[in-house]
DNA sequence: TTGTAGGCGTTATCAG
DNA sequence: CTGATAACGCCTACAA
């Protein structure tokens, strides 16, 4: 059943079936009904495929992410589609992993498709080599390209970020104000957000006249035994009072560590996560934490694509501010 | 930049490169470099609408969940998509939310985009009458359907699950065996998979000569807080020493009502779990637990997708055990 | 092995 | 307001 089949039974063109079909303005309320009713009668649904071929778009965007499973990608995706449902997008999902070659590769799957545009989440995409980038500066010459949480500077490519470097920043401050003397800094990779933190851990210590803020930072395995056993590991070398981390889990696992050591949380050892995720909520005792607000920085990343499929102009770089949620592991 | 311009360049028809973009064995070497190279000088990319309206497909698929960010679902369209992807299956993700309506239009926000093939992730969406599972029929009607772990029996739909009701039976009757005398069961929802939960733990307590199985089983809401808030009012009317729950998260609201009344786990108080999620090794204690395994559903659900995409006759109905895993919330 | 021509189901541009 | 007709870019018999 096609454009035709409906035209010849109403006794109408295939012009005006298509009019009727696109809610044009342009035909009479008398043929608008009939057409209406031969579509109706034969449960008539306009062929998807034809229709991009002729708009060169299906209204639908891509979404990369390194592991949709991660409890804060989750969150992301989850918003992002929602609100892209809202603006009647569909979403193409693509899970990359964090290797460059797979990157390129799924990339390609998303591209192959057709999608109007690309939605790159978790700076883990942005390299560190201009021409390690350049498989996003190729994808943004031919659609427009948001980078949710990390930051490059190109062509029709646009990112959304929280200032992780000064949420990172407060929260070592405060921790060191509510009594910590020596704290320490845990995180999983040195993405572009990794970097922007562990900074903001840098400058705080600096500030607060901690000399050696390079050398209580820590790259650290996240699932929760292992950073149990690092940290265990790490006392025997170190003294350190606080643990600051790049992500609830890590956090998780350095409150887990405390306990099976005996330590008073927080009178002894002040514990700090990112992300103010579901696992945050679910320790005992629950896990101060930073809200970097990913709901917003979703809604507004598809606000801002909306605008540019408007045709508008907008920002580069759009940043905005985390808050701290204090529980029970700190002071 | 399309299959004419390149064929004009490389002094060949458009048939000959459109054999050469698929791969036919029908081409001498010659022509066949002298167009590849002519592709890659122009940096060329067939059209995926034209090819899509030819072929009557996009090579993607819908999937179809509640809420993308809960773990379960999460860690469940992330193996889904992982298995498409390994057979260029491109996913389009679609959350719908738990109502029937709802459910219904963002059903054809993805129909509208012609998918090759439908996975309805959850057990809520098998509704309770026939009528109401109407739109799934309908589906069914246009793609092939797969239910994960649910189940309705229909034309071109395809259930794969786990067996929830053996699980939790064996859990609870373990439970049993570990000096648990008056057990509750705690619920979410009452979806198909809902139900089978609740029966299996109905079927155990018969079985070990508890009279009131279906008074001891409660619907209960799933915020941590409102599980422990929820089972401190359920003490001034029932007397119960152990907790067996339909997910994680409701077992760590358990623990934590444990916790908080100052309950010995697992001594005095046992704590079951579901799902083998992120969650229950992030609780202190850690959460016994059932895993159902979803990685194997998944990729069981995709290969017998591609089976029915080779015409292959298939089982309407595929169900697997569960694991228990046993930590340290049970004796 | 290669080329021609028709079809896939729309949308859009003209005339009328 | 309506209709004819040409795109849109690719695939695939059928011919040569």
């Amino acid at each position: 059943m096609n454009i035709y089949d409906i035209s010849k039974q109403a006794g109408v063109s295939i012009a005006t079936v298509s009019r009727v079909l696109n809610g044009s303005d342009k035909v009479s309320p008398a043929t608008r009904e009939k057409v209406l009713k031969v579509m109706e009668q034969n449960s008539y649904t306009p062929n998807a495929f034809a229709r991009s071929l002729g708009l060169n778009s299906m209204h639908t965007v891509g979404i990369l992410c390194a592991d949709s499973s991660d409890v804060y990608l989750a969150s992301a995706i989850y918003y992002l589609e929602r609100e892209l449902r809202y603006h009647s997008y569909a979403s193409m999902l693509c899970c990359t992993g964090y290797q460059l070659e797979e990157k390129k590769k799924y990339l390609q799957l998303l591209l192959s498709r057709n999608v109007d545009a690309l939605f790159f989440v978790g700076s883990n995409f942005v390299e560190d080599t201009e021409k390690n980038n350049a498989y996003l500066f190729e994808a943004a010459g031919k659609v427009p390209v948001f980078i949710l949480n990390g930051y490059l500077a190109g062509d029709n490519i646009h990112s959304v970020l929280c200032d992780d470097s000064l949420a990172v920043s407060e929260m070592t401050d405060t921790l060191i104000k509510r009594g910590s003397r020596s704290p320490v800094y845990l995180y999983r990779s040195l993405s572009y957000s990794g970097k922007r933190k562990l900074a903001g851990f840098q400058e705080a210590c600096e500030k607060n006249g901690i000399s050696d803020g390079k050398g209580r930072a820590f790259s650290c395995p996240a699932p929760v035994h292992d950073t149990m056993t690092f940290l265990a590991g790490l006392e025997k070398d170190l003294t350190f009072d606080a643990c600051i981390t790049a992500d609830d889990e890590l956090a998780v696992g350095a409150v887990k560590y405390a306990l099976s050591q005996g330590k008073k949380i927080p009178a002894e050892f002040q514990v700090t996560g990112y992300n103010n995720s579901l696992l945050s909520t679910c320790s005992t005792p629950e896990i101060t934490t930073v809200d970097n607000r990913v709901e917003f920085m979703c809604t507004t990343a598809v606000s801002l694509l909306m605008q540019v499929l408007d045709g508008k102009d907008i920002p580069a770089r759009t940043m905005f501010s985390a808050d701290l949620i204090h529980r029970e592991t700190t002071n």
